[in-house]
Parts: structure tokens; C-alpha cells; sequence
DNA sequence: CTGAAAGCGCTTACAG
DNA sequence: CTGAAAGCGCTTACAG
């Protein structure tokens, strides 16, 4: 009883045409109100919707969007409960704007045709580098993106990015404002564009204005993931006489570090500081409590909605610029503490 | 130059009619090879995508799966990164049937009329309660739907729970095999037929098992949520005398719950033992690591595509199986020890 | 203010 | 083995 319920028997109930229907259901043309109620009424009753598929088909638009999430670098979308806060931001972003959204798991050979297929109106893609043949193919497809945490260089692409440099930046000179000189960095992959890089850059620069000196061995390209974060404690164990500072650059990597320091007998902050980064809603509750880098994730997902949504059809909220680097802020609790000689 | 291709282009050159193109497309009716090559060679070279919204508007079908997400009950959604995990296992289930998935987001005055605006194929359902209007709207739409965390009384819907009563019994029968007498429970709302309240019910089994009395006054409804378990905290503390042990019903209030003890000079497990739920990845790395109970929140994704597919078009795995109940395991760990007299 | 008609891109009987 | 034609549900000029 519920489904096949046309513009046309709505048509033919209300002794109207199906174009007059059409044009009560979108509020256009010029209809009487008598008639404008009259096709209303029977719309309730009969609780017809609109087929988004015939719609799509005559605009060539969908009122969908993807959130596009490499699935390749094992680590990072798996256990990082981060993506989930930023997907519901853009969830209920677009709500509000009826669009809907598609999440998409993609890896090194995506050739994108779901984008074409469905008639996506635009795309949010998350962490892409601009040397990928997968860019490539999302460039060629030519319809509205929005690029999160990807640094490209090009300045004509929609694109939100943390300052990850003044994040890389802060935490490091936290941790030598607390006495700290020998201290280690988790990074993950250093991709140079890639947003570990630049956290990378950022902890070189606060290295360099307080005159210490820059060590390889202290850049731990682990997986800043929970596994990672504890793999590389095994290997600090060894350099315990110097490390006194490890700045992990996520804050899932942290936890799994500060355990893994705790196994091996090393405890936080007493015998090493952490510094972590991302400022996921649990840490503040951690024992001891993460010191972090903090960025607002939820208004990320908002705000990337918005620059699609006004590409798309100018609906945002007038975001003006074409790159939005969001600030981030220190967090300064239990996990980091004065340097003290052993 | 990317859009506009339709089989209507292909069939002109290719000297061919559209209806064969078609069936090349879906490969159907007999097409002799040549035309076949001639055809795909075409295709392929113009970069040839069927058009969703046409077909689907022919099928009434749309490839197009939703996971349908309350997001009334404050920190439940919100916060917890398991529900990351099983909307990845969906996602990851689905891709390999070339079916996508919308994420949706809810409130109690949801009509869910984009299941027909989108020709819906089907729609998993998170935690719905049968007595809901909600619910009610649902089954009014008449699609394949697959309930999760529901416990649904009518074996006739397809639905996955997790042994819920088992899992509040093990938990229970764990802290009791401690010595532990006095045992709290952190449920959040225990609404008749609900998750909480099973695990509830396997809580009291334990009890009257091991002639523990009942106490109301050990229940403690609040949120299941990292809030949640550190406002309970401070409640506990007036009792402490008297509790030993909490069986918080998420890993997530567990964390909070520990905060909480913690900043009121408790300490976990030498005060009290703690057991969670859920046994989210980074329970283990948490200091103390939790002793929880375990689900696999993956498979739970899984399962509940294959049986959606399986309703819809015959292609699950051959789950035959209305109701599927996933069971639970207890994951020993540090946050629970032996009671000791104080 | 309203309607008849074309057309979006596809699939599906039906002829041949 | 292949093609002409109808039709899925809608929107959009265009007449009137």
C-alpha cells in the first residue's frame, strides 16, 4: 500500500495535471491556492515522497555526498574513534541541508566510477596526497570536493587543514619549556604534504629556536597507532638514559606508548613526558590524563559540509575562502612534566 | 567531457541499438561476441558509467543500504568509538556487493520518508525499542530491515543481539568469584527489553545464584558514558565503605568511572574492581587494563550485511537464521582483583 | 493559473 | 542475434 504512490495518481486525484503537482511539490509556477491545497491534501493522504531516483535523473544531481577515507594506512581509520566524531559532524551537517551521505572506504584503486554512477553532487576526501594517481582520477572527475588534512598545494582546491606545523610546534616547545632537550617524536609515515610531515616541521622548528640540536634517532616513524604507540616503546627502552619526552603525533598512539612504557617499567609522566595529539574526547580521562594538541574535529566535519555545500549550490554558510586552516590549541595536563636529572 | 556519456552514445557508435548495449551491460539475451567486444571496447573508451538513477528508477531499486542510528540517547553515539568499528564492518561487508551505505542519523520524529524518496534497498537498524512510534514507521515501510541491539520479541524479524544476559551474568559471576559481595552496577537507562536491561537481568542471575541479595540502591542508571561513569564516581564515594566492585556496561563509562574513583583518591583495582563492556581495541591498553567483557563489534557488521543482502537479493552467505545472537566472552584483565577486607 | 508533451538514461518484453 | 518502443517518475519549457 505504501509504495507506488505517483506524482500521477496524485495528478489524477486532485483533477490536476502531473505538471501542476510538480510545481505544488517544489513550491514553483503559479498555482492557485485553492489548487495549491487541493494537491497538498492528497499528498498527505496518500503519504507520497518523491522518487529521488526520477529527480536525479532529469537534474543529474542526487543530494548525496561521500565522505571519501583511504582504507590502506593500516592504523589510522581502524582504531581512531576521531573519524567517527568527524563523519557525524558531516552527517549532521548535511541533514540539515537534505543531503545525504554516502560513506566511502576506498584504497589505491579506486577508480571512482561510484562517483559518476550515483551522480554524487560533491565529495569530502580525507587525507589524500596531491602525487596519487587516486588525485588524479578525483581531479578528472571534475565535480566539487572538499579535501581534509591532504596540504595541497594548489590553492584553487576547496581544502581544510589543521595547522599542523603550529601543532608539531606547540607540543615541542611544551615539552623544552618543561626542561626537556632529548625528545623523541611517534610521526607515523613523514610523506612530505602529508600532515605528520608538517607536525614533523614543526617539531624542528622549536628544536632549532631553543638551539637543540636536530637527532634522527629520535624519529620514530612508527604507525601513530595504538599497536604502533606500543611497539615503540620497546624500542625507547633502550634509549631510557636520554629520551626524557616523547611527542606522539596522535593521541591513540599515545595511550598505546604510555603502555607500553608502562610494561617495560617506565612510568608516565615520572620517568618520561608524553605529549600527544588530536585531543580525543577520552583523554582528559586517561590516568594520567594525555597532554595534547587539541583541534575541534566535530567543527571540521561542519565546516567541511558547508564549503561542499556551497559549491554545490551556493547553500553554506558563506565560507568565502578556499582554504580554512583550523587552529589548534595546547592542552596541558598529567602526562608531561618538569624535566628532572635521574 | 566526462558526464554526459549514455548508452545512447555508445549504441551510435557502435551501430548498435541501445537495447543491445544493455544487454551487454548486463550481460542478458544473447549478444553475439562480436557486438559484445565492439561494445565494451566503446564503453571503455569513452569511460562509459551506467547511470544509477535510471536504473533505478526502473528497478526501484537503488543499491543503496542505510544504517539507521538513533542519536537521541546523549552518550551513546557520541562517544563511543565501537559504533566506528561496526559501521566500518558494514561498509567494508558491503563494498563487496556493490551496494552502498548512507549513514543516518535520527530523532524520535523521524518518518523515514527518505526510504522510499531513495528506494532504499534496505536498512540496519541500531538499537530501536518495539514499543517506539519510530518502530512502528519503520515496519510500516515494508523493506528488508535487520535490527541490531533491539531484542525484538517477534522471531519473525531478522535480527542480531548479542547475548546480553550471559554477558551481565559472566561479568557479575567474575566479581563474585573475586569474593566481592557489594557489587555496583552502572546500566544507564533500563528500559524494559533493552540491552542495558538484560545484561541486568544476567546481573541479577549471578546474584541469586550465589545468595547475594538484590539492592536497588547499587544501581546506578546514569549514561553509560564517559560522563556518566565519572559523575557515578562521585555518588560512589559516600558508599565506598561499602562497594568493592562496579560493573559498568560500556568500556566508555568504565574509563570514566576509573577517572572518577581516581580524583576522588580511589584507586582501581586496590579500592575497587572494575569490569566494562564491550572491550573496545584500547581496553587492554589502558592502566590498568580493563577487565570487560568481550563482544566482536566487526562480525557483529558483518553479519548484519549478509543478512540484509540475504533478505534482499539472495546473495548473503546463507544466513538462514532470523535471529542471530553473537556471543560474549570475559576478557580477564587488571582492573578487577581479589577482595580484600578493609 | 493550468496542461500536454518531451525527455532525463535505462530495462524489458516483444517482434523479427 | 538484434532493434523499435514503451515506460519508470519526475521537471521544464512552452502554449494557452
Amino acid at each position: 500500500m505504501n509504495n507506488k504512490v505517483s506524482i500521477k495518481d496524485i495528478a489524477r486525484l486532485a483533477n490536476v495535471s502531473i505538471a501542476t503537482v510538480s510545481n505544488v511539490i517544489n513550491g514553483k509556477g503559479r498555482v492557485s491556492p485553492n489548487t495549491v491545497s487541493k494537491v497538498n491534501k492528497i499528498i498527505q493522504e496518500l503519504h507520497f515522497v518523491p522518487s529521488a531516483s526520477a529527480r536525479s535523473l532529469k537534474d543529474m544531481k542526487s543530494h548525496l555526498i561521500a565522505v571519501v577515507v583511504p582504507f590502506l594506512e593500516k592504523g589510522m581509520l581502524q582504531d581512531n574513534p576521531f573519524y567517527w566524531e568527524f563523519v557525524r559532524g558531516v552527517e549532521s551537517g548535511a541533514r540539515h541541508h537534505e543531503v545525504q551521505v554516502i560513506l566511502l572506504g576506498i584504497d589505491e584503486n579506486e577508480d571512482f566510477s561510484f562517483v559518476r554512477q550515483r551522480h554524487l553532487d560533491g565529495l569530502i576526501v580525507v587525507g589524500v596526497f596531491e602525487h596519487t594517481p587516486a588525485f588524479q582520477k578525483l581531479l578528472s572527475l571534475d565535480i566539487p570536493c572538499v579535501f581534509l588534512d591532504s596540504h595541497l598545494s594548489n590553492p584553487d582546491f576547496h581544502q581544510i587543514d589543521l595547522d599542523d606545523e603550529a601543532g608539531g610546534y606547540l607540543g615541542t616547545k611544551h615539552l623544552i619549556g618543561l626542561g626537556h632537550k632529548v625528545i623523541g617524536v611517534l610521526t607515523g609515515k613523514l610523506e612530505e604534504g602529508g600532515v605528520n610531515y608538517f607536525r614533523h616541521q614543526g617539531y624542528l622548528r622549536a628544536l632549532r629556536e631553543s638551539g637543540i640540536p636536530e637527532d634522527p634517532e629520535l624519529v620514530f616513524e612508527e604507525s601513530p597507532s595504538i599497536q604502533g604507540g606500543y611497539q615503540v616503546a620497546q624500542r625507547i627502552g633502550s634509549y631510557k638514559s636520554k629520551i626524557s619526552a616523547i611527542f606522539a603525533f596522535s593521541d591513540v598512539s599515545a595511550i598505546g606508548l604510555i603502555r607500553g612504557l608502562h610494561d617495560i617499567g617506565l612510568s608516565v609522566p615520572a620517568n618520561l613526558s608524553i605529549v600527544g595529539f588530536d585531543d580525543i574526547f577520552y583523554s582528559q580521562y586517561l590516568i594520567p590524563s594525555l597532554t595534547t594538541i587539541r583541534q575541534d574535529i566535530v567543527a571540521k566535519g561542519q565546516i567541511a559540509v558547508k564549503m561542499l555545500l556551497d559549491q554545490i549550490d551556493g547553500t553554506g554558510l558563506g565560507i568565502d575562502k578556499r582554504s580554512v586552516k583550523i587552529p589548534v590549541s595546547l592542552a596541558v595536563r598529567q602526562s608531561s612534566t618538569s624535566y628532572k636529572e635521574i
